[in-house]
Formats: C-alpha cells, sequence, structure tokens
DNA sequence: TTCCGACAGTGGGGTCGCAAT
DNA sequence: ATTGCGACCCCACTATCGGAA
C-alpha cells in the first residue's frame, strides 16, 4: 500500500466531525490492507509508530524539503527506513539521523510530509487514536466492538490483536486472555472534588491512600519478576530491590498493581521528583538504590496462581491480594458502607495527608478491574490551593487554539514591588475565555513576540494548583504543580495578587 | 428530548541519558 | 563541563459525539 493512501485517507478523518464517519473510514482502509502491510498501517493510522519513539523530534525534522510531485512511497518502505532511523546511535548519529529523515521527507508528497510529520512527532490530530483505530477495526474484521477492545487491552496494544484478527477472524479473539509475563494496559481513576462526592456516587466503597509515586503493575512466574510502568514500559532492571521484595511473597504466579514510591528515614514519603528521578536512573542502579530506595505499595490483585480475578469485584479482588502481601506492602484503606460513613472518610483522608501522602482514591466495592479505561468506580480527592496571579505574557496556541492567546505566564509579586514568574498554564480555558482574553491581552501587550505578548501586568486571574514543587527554572526557585485557570479576577488589582513569600510560607519545606 | 460517558486535544514541569558544543 | 533534545514520568480540563436514559 502507498502511503500516499494512508496521508489522504488521515487528512479526511481530520476533515470529518463525526465518529461514525471516521471509524468507517479507517475501517475501508483496514480492509484494503494486504497481510504484510498490517502490522504497518494499523499503528499508523492510531498515530503511533510500531517502532514506539524513534529518537525523531522537531530539531531532528529542521527545516522543510521541498516535496516530491508524484506519490511512489509504500508503506513498507517507510517502515524499513524509520527501522533504519531507529537504529542509528553514537558519535556523529545526530547529523546522520538528519540526513536520513530528510532523504524520508524529500521521497514523501506534500500531503504525506504533513502526516509523516505527525507521526514522529507524535502529534497526528486526526481526532482518532486508539478507541476509533479499535472501533475500525472491529468494523473491518466484522469482530464484537467489545471482544476487539478487551483483547487489546489484554495484549496491551492494538498490533497483535490487529494480526491475529486479519489472518484468523473473529475467532482470534480467543487466543487474548490474561497471561503473566504479558502486561496489560492498568485501570486508571476519575477525579471528584471531595470525598463526599466520591462516596455519594460509589455508594459502598473503599478509601485508599494515594501514593504520590510510580504506578507498576509487577508480574511474578517462579523466580522472573517484570516490572512495567503505567505505558507498560519495562523497568525492570532499575528497580532491583522491587524485585527481590517480590520474589520474598507467598506466591508463585501473580500480577499484582500498585505504586513504588521512596520513603524517608523519617518514614515519610519524599517528593515526587526524588522518586521519579530514582526511577529514571538507569546508568549507575545500585548506586541510585542505595541513596533513594524505592518501595512496592500495592492495592489490587488482577492474577494470582492461575485465577484471572479482573471480573471478580474489587472487594473478592483485595481478599485475594491481602492473601498474599503483607499489610504494610498494601495502600491504607478505610471502608465506607455509603453517606452514612462520609465522616470517616473524611477524617481518613486528613490522616492520609497528615502522613504526607497526595490523596485518596475511592474505590467501589462491586466493581471489576476495567484494563485500560478510565472507570467511574475509581475517584481520585485531592486537596486543591488556589492563588491570585497575575498574567505576564501569552503564547498563541496550536491546533483549534490557532489565533488565540492560550498559554499563560503567571507571576507572583516580590517583595521589591516587581513580578517573579512562577510557571505557564493553558488549562481551564472555555471557548469564551479564549477569546476574551486574547483580546484583552492585545490591549495590554507591550511586546510582541513570534511566540505571543507580553504584556502590562495588570490582569489578575485565579489558579488552582495541586502543590509547590523546586524549580532550576524559574526565579522564585519554586513552581507550581498542575496550575490551571479558575476565573479572571476583574474586580481585582495587581497589588491584591499574592506573593512569593505567601507562597513560601503556606509550603513549608519545599525549598528548604 | 436531555443527559452523560468516553475520547481527543491542548499543552504544563521535572528528570534522565545521550550527543553535540 | 555544559547545553539542548527527546523520552517518559506525573497530569487537568474542555469540547464534542453518540448512545443511554
Amino acid at each position: 500500500m502507498l502511503l500516499h493512501r494512508l496521508a489522504e485517507v488521515s487528512r479526511e478523518v481530520a476533515a470529518t466531525a463525526a465518529r461514525n464517519r471516521k471509524t468507517a473510514l479507517l475501517a475501508e482502509l483496514f480492509r484494503e490492507a494486504e497481510a504484510d502491510d498490517v502490522p504497518i498501517v494499523i499503528p499508523y493510522l492510531a498515530g503511533r509508530l510500531p517502532q514506539g519513539r524513534i529518537g525523531v523530534g522537531w530539531k531532528v525534522l529542521g527545516r522543510p524539503v521541498p516535496p516530491a510531485a508524484e506519490p511512489s512511497l509504500t508503506v513498507r518502505e517507510v517502515d524499513a527506513r524509520l527501522t533504519e532511523l531507529a537504529g542509528v546511535s553514537g558519535p556523529g548519529s545526530q547529523a546522520e539521523r538528519v540526513r536520513l529523515a530528510g532523504e524520508l521527507m524529500s521521497a514523501a508528497t506534500e500531503t504525506e510530509q504533513r502526516f509523516l510529520l505527525g507521526l514522529l512527532t507524535g502529534e497526528v490530530r486526526q481526532g482518532a487514536l486508539d478507541a476509533v483505530a479499535v472501533e475500525g477495526l472491529a468494523q473491518a474484521t466484522g469482530a464484537d466492538p467489545a471482544g476487539v477492545r478487551r483483547a487489546v487491552m489484554l495484549a496491551g496494544g492494538l498490533q497483535p490483536v490487529a494480526q491475529g484478527l486479519l489472518a484468523d477472524g473473529p475467532a482470534a479473539l480467543d487466543r487474548f486472555r490474561l497471561t503473566v509475563g504479558r502486561p496489560v494496559l492498568p485501570m486508571l481513576a476519575h477525579s471528584a472534588s471531595s470525598v463526599d462526592e466520591a462516596v455519594r456516587k460509589l455508594g459502598v466503597c473503599a478509601v485508599e491512600e494515594k501514593l504520590d509515586g510510580i504506578r507498576v503493575q509487577v508480574h511474578r512466574d517462579g523466580d522472573t519478576v517484570r516490572i512495567h510502568t503505567r505505558t507498560l514500559d519495562d523497568i525492570t532492571d532499575r528497580l532491583p530491590e522491587v524485585s527481590a521484595v517480590v520474589r520474598g511473597l507467598a506466591g508463585r504466579r501473580f500480577i499484582l498493581d500498585g505504586e513504588v514510591i521512596s520513603f524517608g528515614e523519617d518514614g515519610r514519603p519524599r517528593s515526587f521528583q526524588e522518586t521519579a528521578g530514582r526511577v529514571g536512573s538507569r546508568t549507575d542502579v545500585a548506586r541510585a538504590a542505595a541513596e533513594v530506595p524505592v518501595s512496592p505499595v500495592f492495592f489490587d490483585a488482577l492474577s494470582v496462581d492461575g485465577r484471572d480475578l479482573l471480573d471478580l469485584p474489587f472487594a473478592e479482588r483485595h481478599t485475594v491480594l491481602a492473601g498474599l502481601v503483607p499489610e504494610p506492602m498494601r495502600v491504607r484503606r478505610a471502608l465506607a458502607r455509603g453517606p452514612q460513613d462520609i465522616a470517616e472518610a473524611e477524617r481518613f483522608l486528613a490522616e492520609t495527608l497528615a502522613r504526607g501522602h497526595e490523596g485518596v482514591v475511592v474505590k467501589a466495592l462491586d466493581a471489576p478491574y476495567s484494563a485500560g479505561r478510565r472507570g467511574a468506580s475509581w475517584l481520585k480527592v485531592k486537596p486543591v490551593h488556589t492563588l491570585d496571579l497575575v498574567v505576564l505574557a501569552a503564547e498563541w496556541g496550536h491546533g483549534r487554539r490557532t489565533g488565540r492567546l492560550s498559554n499563560l505566564h503567571l507571576g507572583a509579586r516580590t517583595a521589591d514591588g516587581g513580578w517573579a514568574m512562577l510557571g505557564k498554564t493553558f488549562k481551564g480555558m472555555t471557548d469564551a475565555m479564549l477569546a476574551w482574553q486574547t483580546e484583552r491581552l492585545r490591549e495590554l501587550a507591550v511586546e510582541e513576540h513570534h511566540w505571543g505578548v507580553t504584556v502590562r501586568p495588570r490582569l489578575v486571574v485565579e489558579i488552582a494548583y495541586d502543590g509547590l514543587q523546586r524549580s532550576t527554572r524559574y526565579p522564585a526557585g519554586v513552581t507550581l504543580r498542575f496550575a490551571r485557570v479558575l476565573r479572571y479576577r476583574e474586580d481585582k488589582r495587581p497589588e491584591d495578587a499574592d506573593t512569593v513569600e505567601s507562597l513560601l510560607l503556606a509550603h513549608p519545606g519545599v525549598l528548604r
């Protein structure tokens, strides 16, 4: 199949609003693909590379090159070239990547260039990724959509399922079962604004502490232990002490879901930055492990001794978990029968925060494990802080925000009457707010840049954030975690904005 | 007819590893 | 030794479609 055909379909999908039509377009293309093309066409149309990320970004792609007049590239040829690109390393590799990428781009037509650019930078933006591709695959093969979705979750990705389906038809779905050693997409949580809201929604539930670490899925098969992240990356080699702990557990074959986190000598959790830095260290693992040891803390069991637990209610999965994993290695929890226990649940949240954790996750006790979904049966609750800050600058948006000032630079007052930038945010704005702030900020502009405008510090905006973290980038030495806009405060003057000093007082110990 | 669940998009900060400077 | 890039951890929120109620 020609890449040109894919690029045209991608363009048409992007230009189509109706999701059913997007699905149909993808299905049509999947039906056209030859067997050898399938493992390439499917991920491409889901906006990703079969090779995963291959170290090619905006810089490597460099300046635009003149497009080819006629389409000639086949998807298999593109795939082969990208595999070659992915393999380049060592001194001189950057120049070689640039050369190979340039060669590929000059062989592509304009439409193909646009598609390849999106694919390589991970920004296809056609309004259809995994979910729509899964639906399209089901339609193309006549398989049950729910069955395909489930198989994809269990296989950890679209590709093996697509190959099976196109080779053997719907019967292939039976092959995809939960298997120890093969990671499955983890279940995710929605947010709730309070414990009260969460417990009222879920009824009989567990309230579990939410640790601010790295999500892990741990597989043990005898003496073999594998540890995977939320995106199913294998990080076993970076966490030897976790493997050792898991080998010490009673069961021989199991899959557990949990978090790894580092505790300080005082028993309190270290900052997310410290845990993440440790888990990210690959070169001198022994030293990193000595300096910042991490511990696994589990909260779910997906499979134990050959039993697939996914469809069991959480209450039963937890009973199995508790039989396998001793208490300190499980998250703390409280049970709530429903609204009558809200006070207790709130007390548990307060205690959890006092112990230095992030918040709680409220989980329905009767719900199955919805692999790969953001199930409504898990609700996270975290405290939210707010500040009144001043807009110092704003950046032009992209995609559907093109032509709108989008990303705000946020400043707090300093002791000398100036402003210290604390970070940026693009979150929380409605279309109406985007339109309004674009106009207002242009009026306040003192300087225009290619990236946006700097403005007179006049506009006060109320910002929600999850906490303060250390920063080497911003002048106060701190930045906001997950900052988002709540509303503009036109009733406030810049002099009413919060100060760096009061912010640091509100979060003692962050700078130290 | 209205409501709501699921998706995709729009980007945020930090840290690590690697290659280039 | 320092800098810049890319990958990958953490993530919130809004708009939209289409099926459920």
